[in-house]
Order: structure tokens, then sequence, then C-alpha cells
DNA sequence: TTAAGTGCAAATTATTTGCAGTAAG
DNA sequence: CTTACTGCAAATAATTTGCACTTAA
């Protein structure tokens, strides 16, 4: 899990803060410490993420930051809950959370076990099947599974 | 977990002895007594299923075999080994088995947590992202999420 | 002040494994 | 006979929870 920036960085920037802050705001979650330093790794500089709770958990401890594992387990589930994260169901044995919110396709590299996001663009779905008497479409998971040529 | 014929019916017909039988074989396995029994619940009929290792054991258990938990297990993981089987993600929390074994879409129910196909010819994806450079697409999952209207 | 948030350690859930016994080829 | 398969109980891995303590509003 790579992204995260040097090892030194202990304090966000003030344009990180920021972001950060009014992220939270806008969950309904209160800016705590721990909240801040994992959604200044999340959303810090605008670019989209896509962790698992051990990816975090290992990034927040090299930035210098405090937070318990059991903490990056709550809090991604209540960023998910507040709205402000998707969970990626690609893999069996663990959770993916992403920071982008609209329905777009992934890329999930089977063998390194990392998922990204594929070009939305690119992908055109001419027809759908109806969802069945009753039932709504609440949303349609596309995952690109890539193997090493 | 339905489909899995009346609870008193112990033995197979010989038109599923025959086809677990044969089934078994394509994998190279040997047909013992606990591996029919699921074969039987699985391809006996010759219908597509769609099956987690808990609802396979509680399907065996009513149909009057012995098999126990890790065997279930056991097995799904060697039929999915041998190619008999497919395994869908499509919630983090437990596998999903799928005895049609060709890239098609699914249906997810997500209040009841049950997995079903989706007619596959009105699926019609018009284009599709490319790999990146170096990988290969082994697999495009699509998985169409229902809740109820 | 007070309800929400946090950290730990213990609990849970789905799944796998070690190993002694059983059965298929 | 010999190697694969099975069953159980114990081990594991990811995740959640109970509860006393801390902190934001």
């Amino acid at each position: 899990m790579v992204g995260f920036g040097p090892a030194w960085k202990v304090a966000m920037t003030l344009g990180e803060q920021q972001r950060s802050t009014v992220w939270l705001a806008r969950g309904g979650l209160r800016p705590t410490r721990q909240r801040l330093a994992l959604a200044g790794l999340l959303v810090g500089d605008g670019m989209d993420r896509h962790v698992t709770a051990e990816s975090l958990y290992a990034a927040v401890g090299t930035s210098g930051a405090q937070v318990s594992l059991a903490t990056v387990y709550n809090t991604l589930r209540a960023f998910c809950e507040a709205g402000l994260l998707n969970e990626v169901v690609v893999d069996g044995a663990r959770s993916y959370f992403d920071t982008r919110l609209d329905d777009h396709p992934h890329f999930y590299w089977e063998d390194s076990h990392q998922l990204s996001d594929a070009p939305a663009e690119d992908l055109v779905i001419a027809a759908l099947p109806d969802a069945p008497e009753g039932m709504v479409v609440s949303r349609v998971d596309v995952v690109i599974r890539l193997k090493r040529a």
C-alpha cells in the first residue's frame, strides 16, 4: 500500500487539516485527533484512495500518529455509515474502502491484492438485466480482475 | 436457502448418482460418500446452484447424509480447485460457490443475503477499460445488488 | 457536563489445519 | 496395500464488542 507520503511527516499541512475537517463535518462526525489523522491519510491530498483496515493502520503508524487498530476498524465503519466512504467487496478475506463515492468500476490486482479505480468512461454497459419484481437495483459492482500477463 | 428437495429424501435417484459421479470424475476427484452427497445437492438435478458452506451443511443435514462442517468447507474448496465450482465474492462475510462455470452476472439480494444468476443475455458490455500494461483481464465480475423496492 | 469517541483485551465469525483413523483404487 | 479423504478439535485471521477512560461541544 503506497501513496501516503514520507515517513517523517507527522503533522498535516493546513490544507489537509482543512479538507479533513470539512470532510468529517459533512458526515456529521466529531473531528477527534484520531479521525483527523485517518481522514488526513484518506482525503488530505484530494486524491482517491483504496485502503484496508490493516493498510490504513500501517500508514497511520508510519505517519507518526497514534491510533489503535480497533479504532481504525471502528472509524472506517463509521466513515462508511456516514456516507464518506464506500465499501468494495473484491476479496472474501478482507474489506476494502474507497474514498470515491460514485458507482464506478474497479481493477483488482489478484497477485498483490490491490484495488484501484478503472476509468469509468471506458466502461459502457449497453444493457442491464431488469431487477426482479419488487426489487430495485441498489448498485452495480463491476470488478475487473487482473493477473500478470 | 431452499431448493434442496424434501427433508425425508435420504438416497439419491440413479440419475442423480450418475450425474454426481460423472461430475466428480471430471474434476479427477474420488467419489466418496461425502462428496457424492454434496455433489448430489449441487448438481444432482442439473440446475445451477449458489451455496455457502453453511447453507450446504444445513442442506446435507436435512437430506439425512452425515458430513462434517470442516469437510463441507474442504470439499467446496476442492471442487473449486478442480474447476467444478466458481467462487463468487459478493459479501465480505462469507464465500459463495456457484455451480455455473461461465463468466456471467449475478443478482445479490442484499436483505436476504442470497445470490442468484442474472440473465447473461440481458447484460451487454459495449466497452471495457483496457487492462493496464503487463496485465490481462482474468475475469469481469458483475454483481447487481438488489434491495426491496 | 455529557454524550460521543477511544483503547484495550476478550469475544465472535468464517474458515483452515494437524493428525489419527477410514476408505477408495 | 497405499495414498487420498474425513472428522474432530484446536488454530487462525479479520473484525467486533464490552467497558472504563477521555474528550469535543
